[in-house]
DNA sequence: AATAAAATTTAGATTAGTCTAAAAATTAGT
DNA sequence: ACTAATTTTTAGACTAATCTAAATTTTATT
């Protein structure tokens, strides 16, 4: 129906809209797929062939319902393919993305099904993003940056925002995963960092910087 | 590396091979791609460039060392999404094959390794097939057709000739299953149709057609 | 409002994989 | 050993996705 490219640039405009209303550029999505412009624009022109965005020259483009659904789709098989490596077959939650990358264009129904009833129906995944329902329904979670906490309250860590593996493997080396119960003990007035306690650990530090790319829910 | 369109046609040249030293033809290939023949020679160009198969004009191709290599991988990966996806997904056995063909070109060692330990290595797929370790060693089971046994021996079903899904919705009714005992009880000189007995069920007719279609080992 | 800068589109090529039609080589039939 | 039939290859064209370079449109700056 879709090849795997137009598939991607729905995708890639799915996560630049990012719920706001405003129209993605071109440029930003050249930059987001790694391709050219010109590249763009040509496949703008299908997409828009195909009804599956709206697309004005020099405007920019937005997803139509149907291109917003092909697009929720592919981040729902994404993140469950994700939830199943990590849960079912040992695989540490930074070295899921590239594998979910080729496993997300995989296309058959039964088998999404199947793998969200091995799984028990998860809402999450492994790193607290929300996985979409069959519908393209998205629970939208509210949550705050951690670096936005004052000292001594609590939180619970939900998600976080940097998904590259060097950023997850030093989390991996932490108290810090996702349902951790967080106190901050102190906030360093000069660098903004973070005394916590994580879990049952012992206290430690975290600089702004990665605080900045916590997510937890108010609690 | 190779891409999806190479990979099929190192598999359809090592299935076409069978086992024989013979080399395959163009037309054979174009035959079991569903393309034409001229189609067949660009690529066996391009695949000879790569070394993966012996190319000469007129007189046909084989894999070398490197291209069978390829194509064994493949079908260790097909096999073992299959398994996969009977044991694990509640697939039955006649609805697997064509998301194999998807899923057999997901690129990742790791996820190979996983899915092998998770399925407790298995040795054959789900009709019986052997599945090739990862060094590409393939267990060669002699089996023979049910169709050349005689009035009362009996034999163990191992697999199947015909892997169509009307033929395996066939068997799925009666009570022919990978590892089913089965015994002759008495052949039709007119059709050579057999009255059997599967397993603990009553005795039942199978036609000469579905006996030359089933593997079984001698016992 | 005019001009400069930036963003976007168009034009023209390229590559992988496919096709049809024609040419060349091989194989089969007498 | 010829000729006919078959198989295989070549030539030339097409589509999807990409690129570079040039043209066009929009936005920003004076
Ligand atoms: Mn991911
Ligand atoms: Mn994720
Ligand atoms: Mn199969
Ligand atoms: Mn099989």
């Amino acid at each position: 129906m879709n090849s795997l490219t137009e598939e991607n640039y729905l995708k890639a405009i799915y996560k630049l809209v990012d719920g706001e209303k405003v129209a993605v550029t071109t440029n930003a999505i050249a930059e987001k797929m790694n391709t050219k412009a010109a590249s763009v624009t040509d496949m703008l022109k299908k997409l828009s062939d195909k009804k599956l965005i709206n697309y004005e020259k020099y405007y920019g483009v937005k997803l139509t319902a149907k291109g917003e659904k092909i697009a929720l789709n592919i981040i729902r098989k994404h993140r469950l393919w994700e939830m199943f490596l990590v849960e079912k077959l040992e695989f540490g939650w930074d070295e899921v993305h590239d594998l979910a990358e080729q496993l997300e264009h995989i296309n058959s129904e039964k088998l999404v099904a199947q793998i969200d009833k091995f799984l028990n129906y998860p809402k999450v995944d492994p790193h607290g993003d929300p996985i979409p329902d069959s519908n393209g329904k998205l629970q939208i979670q509210k949550s705050a940056l951690l670096s936005t906490f004052k000292k001594n309250e609590v939180c619970m860590m939900t998600g976080v925002v940097d998904h590259s593996p060097t950023f997850l493997q030093y989390l991996a080396k932490t108290e810090l995963t996702l349902g951790s119960t967080i106190k901050i003990n102190d906030i360093n007035d000069f660098d903004r960092s973070l005394q916590i306690t994580a879990g049952k650990a012992k206290p430690f530090f975290i600089s702004n910087e990665v605080a900045k790319n916590i997510l937890v829910s108010l609690k």
